[in-house]
DNA sequence: TAGTGGTCTAGACCACTTA
DNA sequence: AAGTGGTCTAGACCACTAC
């Protein structure tokens, strides 16, 4: 920002990529090797190569040894969203933030549950239901099941006063996760706790953590209507 | 994988997670100097550097200047999907994928779409209406709109055979995109396209792109019942 | 087997920011 | 003002793989 005389990695990978952009370098083309950009835009080889590692992360280019650099001729279209501790996102928006502990019980693992774990065995679980609203209106209803053999501290955690999410958020890094989004029709328990109609259309989301291959949670967030979930990239 | 005698920076970054993991360093905790690291580590700042810049990027750690490294208190969940081309996403399941064009006509640009532009400039906007198939199963029913100025060449495109979808995928690459999910009920042509009863929870993907910026596209698309997205980090 | 990307190192200097 | 991360460079060697 301040007329370096030095290229930046970022400055070169903004650079490449405004040459795909604009076509000097076509899908399925290839680039020049490292070297000769570097040459040519007069910089170091690494610097070249550091942007080049972004543009291969993001999906712009295919890179191989021997084989070169290539712009991929069937770019994915590659998101990445940022899901708040639910607390965050309804203050951050200005809203007054609340949390209700519906219930809470050790139960033996339902089959479904273990099916999203991907464990064979059998565990004892924490069933965590709650309600998370804002400006004292329903948000999110949250069905949880937390893995008591690998987080057995939360047995001692006051849910009542604590949202089991931000306590595992806190208190459990996680090594693997599980994210899935899908569209439910409101019914039973979700329609009641969300203070909507029956067949309403609510988007779940769905996430499974683990560390390295033991389960710690896996919760349902069913939202309230006309919730959206939004990246920009 | 070859039993390296030199840390490469994913070793490093590995080894430093797992710390992280393990609660050597604990959420909130100041880790040590990089170059501390490195000296620990046995190998050279550059590589701890490019290690910590990684997990900086995934949001375990916030780095300062003279602040240095901290372990984040609050991790974000944060997921990466891939969007792919919905052929691609149905022939790889095996399925068999078709592709019905309903509509195509030039047509004023309706302040919706205006509003997902982000332009307050009208412009004539192609307005295309297709079905994706898989095993001759409506599986997404896409509404877009293409903008002319940006995108003229599109007039020419066959869109009954080349889906508008794929056609830009490959020929216009964008440098900003806007993705959004979520739910909607059942109704009218989404109903009928999809082959649903009215009522019926969808999961919608709404995208927009833009080259610098420009508009170039933004596409509603309607999934059938059951769809999910899934990302896995 | 030669060419290309992948990575490391050591040293240097810069830029931000907090103490 | 000093400390810490951010980045560049130049050179070296390695590892994969297309030719």
């Amino acid at each position: 920002m301040t007329g370096q005389s030095r290229l930046s990695w970022t400055d070169v990978r903004d650079e490449i990529q405004a040459r795909i952009l604009d076509r000097t370098y076509a899908p399925g083309d290839k680039l020049p090797r490292d070297n000769d950009l570097a040459l040519g835009l007069g910089c170091a080889r690494t610097t070249v190569h550091r942007a080049m590692q972004e543009l291969s992360r993001i999906g712009l280019v295919e890179r191989k040894r021997k084989g070169g650099t290539h712009v991929r001729t069937d770019p994915v279209t590659r998101a990445t969203f940022d899901i708040p501790i639910t607390r965050r996102e309804v203050e951050q928006r200005g809203s007054k933030y609340a949390y209700q502990l519906i219930s809470s019980a050790v139960e033996p693992t339902p089959g479904s549950v273990m099916a999203r774990f991907g464990t064979p065995h059998p565990a004892e679980v924490l069933h965590v239901k709650a309600l998370h609203l804002s400006d004292n209106r329903p948000y999110i209803f949250e069905d949880r099941w937390i893995d008591t053999t690998t987080t057995p501290d939360i047995l001692e955690v006051d849910l009542a006063c604590n949202s089991a999410n931000e306590w595992l958020v806190r208190n459990k890094p996680y090594s693997k996760l599980d994210v899935r989004f899908f569209a439910i029709n409101a019914q039973g328990e979700n329609a009641e706790h969300l203070s909507v109609a029956a067949g309403e259309a609510l988007l779940v989301i769905e996430r499974t953590t683990w560390i390295g291959t033991a389960p710690i949670t896996t919760v349902r967030s069913v939202t309230a209507p006309g919730y959206q979930l939004s990246a920009q990239n």
